[in-house]
RNA sequence: CGGUGAUUAGCGCAGCUUGGUAGCGCACUUGGUUUGGGUCCAAGGGGUCGCAAGUUCGAAUCUUGCAUCACCGACCA
């Protein structure tokens, strides 16, 4: 490709809306552009990129055993009622009428197609088992589009789908799509770990994410710094504490706490640590028999954040979980928020491990203003339950047994699922057993985001001067600069020569043709971040060499010309 | 959807407080100059100042409403 003839599109400065450094730099070497909110336009150099890494999966899953379809973006309303997630997937779910007035949605996944496919296609245990994948534009409605396309609206997924007649068929594809998935990150040349991950909306029961590591990611992966266990925070199980609690030795007591309502404000004025108070949160509870929605007291140290993953999954808890109103509190309780407290409270109470373990805290008096000190569980507050409802924090005990927690930010690019039957029990997808009866299958799905992998390959992998593409996914792998082609026939002649020579062996060289100074062009390629520029000069061709830059180690070293080719070999 | 901020040329911004017919840098066009790290000089082209209504002799500037975009919270590949 030469650059007269392509479309280059650098920016010399950072446009304003871009906030996250991938962002950053796929605009300015290129890559994508704008529309509208989560919407981009594909340049040619991000094009290329995306492509390479959609090969990489594809060639990947099919090694897998994974076979492509290709299913459609638009999808009448009655396969996602027949699943029940027409009500239950929310606004996110882009709904549209055609002309006829009737509802269609635009996909955001494609269980409910596929496996009225299946259950269409799959008669027999013959056939079984069976997964099936794509690559395909998705569209989510987010109520937050942000960081590119690292959240974009529309996006390029590969989804996988696999259909069996037992739990331990189930597993074992389910073991093989999450070698194929490690394989896929290793050829990507991405920093990324497979972490134990909460099965969310999608439903089943097993899930495992696997995260890019990056400072920018949105997740929060616990680590142990003893073994490979990962898990995201939100599933990272929280250990009670070791040994007994300690016995009271304080007598309970009541002080004025005026205008004191955060912990840190209670820790400061009564001038205890904050891990020695507790703090106590009012959610919204399940409907009884009535329909009427009590409220529950969750109780947590301090220091400590509710996990509400974790709550909402407590028997008694709304799903999702939501925090009670002002007014609800107000009706149920004798205090506001600020001075609520765990003793004599006549709602049920829930108390993290943690904060079931203290002694002598402090905690609201349930009495506007008002605290009290030295309570003790048992003693104090009988009644209540103790359950694991916060998120881990660093320094904690490894839930695998061995070692602490560290926890790192990471960017979620693929999750994978044991699904069960939930769809096709729904939508009556079995097949005959050997034994001539019908049973339902059971299903996994296997997602990978293929555009946010870019993005997440740039935050891993830049410099001040721009992106430095892993070798696998870089859109050229290599670019000719060649120095003063105006002046220079011999260097013209050198350039326009290693061209045709690279172009014939079909390796993907950018021809930098442009009448640009070299500055301009050495940062334009740095941007863009070919992985190697072949920098052709006077100063070394009467040695019939060129300069050879490495982008990823920034070496600079002369080679023969007749060499380059060894480069790509 | 809640909170915050923004919207003036393709990009980055100034002008607004104190109303008077729109400017800077980059990019683009032309000519010259320079040529191994974003040269320099000159001459150009490009804007219903997000939209609508109002106040006013006169609105980018004041008022009101709306829209869009971005950031912080809950969702997810």
């Amino acid at each position: 490709m030469r650059t007269s003839q392509y479309l280059l599109s650098t920016l010399k400065e950072t446009p304003a809306s871009a906030e996250v450094i991938s962002h950053q730099l796929m605009l300015r070497a290129g890559l994508v552009r704008n529309v509208a909110s989560g919407l981009y336009t594909w340049l040619p150099t991000g094009l290329r990129v995306l492509k390479k890494v959609e090969n990489i999966v594809r060639e990947e899953m099919e090694k897998a055993g994974a076979i492509e379809v290709l299913m459609p973006m638009v999808q009448p309303a009655d396969l996602w009622e027949e699943s029940g997630r027409w009500e239950d997937y929310g606004p996110e779910l882009l709904r549209l009428n055609d002309r006829h007035q009737r509802p269609f949605v635009l996909g955001p996944t494609h269980e409910e197609v596929i496996t009225k496919l299946v259950s269409n296609e799959i008669s027999s245990y013959k056939q079984l088992p069976l997964n099936v994948f794509q690559i395909q534009t998705k569209f989510r409605d987010e109520i937050r589009p942000r960081f590119g396309v690292m959240r974009g609206r529309e996006f390029l997924m590969k989804d996988a789908y696999s259909f069996h007649l037992t739990d331990e068929c189930l597993e074992n594809t389910y073991q093989i799509m999450k070698d194929a998935y490690c394989r896929i990150f290793d050829r990507l040349g991405l920093d990324y770990r497979p972490v134990i991950a909460d099965t969310g909306s999608i439903g089943g029961e097993a899930s495992h994410e696997f995260h890019v590591l990056a400072d920018s990611g949105e997740d929060d992966i616990a680590f142990s710094d003893a073994s490979d266990f990962a898990a995201n925070v939100e599933k990272a199980e929280a250990l009670a504490p070791q040994g007994k609690r300690p016995e009271p030795q304080q007598p309970l007591s009541k002080v004025s706490t005026p205008n004191v309502k955060t912990i840190s404000d209670v820790a400061e004025f009564l001038n205890v640590d904050v891990t020695s108070t507790v703090k106590t949160l009012i959610v919204v509870g399940d409907e009884d028999e009535n329909g009427q929605q009590g409220l529950v007291a969750l109780v947590l140290r301090g220091d400590h954040q509710l996990n509400d993953i974790k709550a909402e999954k407590i028997d008694g808890i709304a799903s999702p979980l939501t925090f009670a109103s002002d007014e609800q509190i107000q009706a149920a309780l004798t205090c506001n928020v600020g001075s609520i407290g765990p003793v004599a409270l006549t709602i049920p109470v829930i108390v993290d491990r943690s904060a079931a373990h203290l002694a002598d805290f402090v905690c609201g008096a349930n009495e506007d203003d008002f605290h009290i000190t030295g309570v003790n569980w048992d003693r104090d507050c009988a009644n209540y339950t103790v359950a694991d409802i916060r998120n881990v924090v660093e320094g904690d005990p490894s839930p695998c047994g061995q070692g602490n927690i560290v926890i790192k930010r990471g960017i979620e690019v693929g999750h994978i699922f044991q699904l069960g039957q939930k769809y096709a029990q729904a939508m009556n997808c079995g097949v005959l057993t050997e034994a001539g009866k019908n049973q339902t299958l059971t299903m996994g799905c296997y997602g990978i985001g293929v555009s946010r992998i870019v993005a997440a390959a740039i935050e891993q992998n830049h410099d001040k001067y721009g992106i430095k593409w892993p070798q696998a996914i870089a859109p050229f792998q290599a670019a000719i600069v060649p120095m003063n082609m105006a002046k220079s026939a011999r260097v013209k002649e050198t350039a326009e020569a290693l061209y045709q020579q690279l172009s014939n062996a079909g390796i993907e060289v950018l021809f930098d043709d442009r009448k640009e100074r070299p500055g301009v062009m050495f940062a334009d390629h740095e941007l863009i971040g070919t992985p190697y520029l072949l920098v052709i000069g006077e100063r070394n061709l009467d040695e019939q060499q060129i300069e050879l830059k490495n982008r990823m180690t920034g070496e600079k070293s002369l080679i023969a010309i007749s060499d380059v080719m060894s480069l790509f070999s």
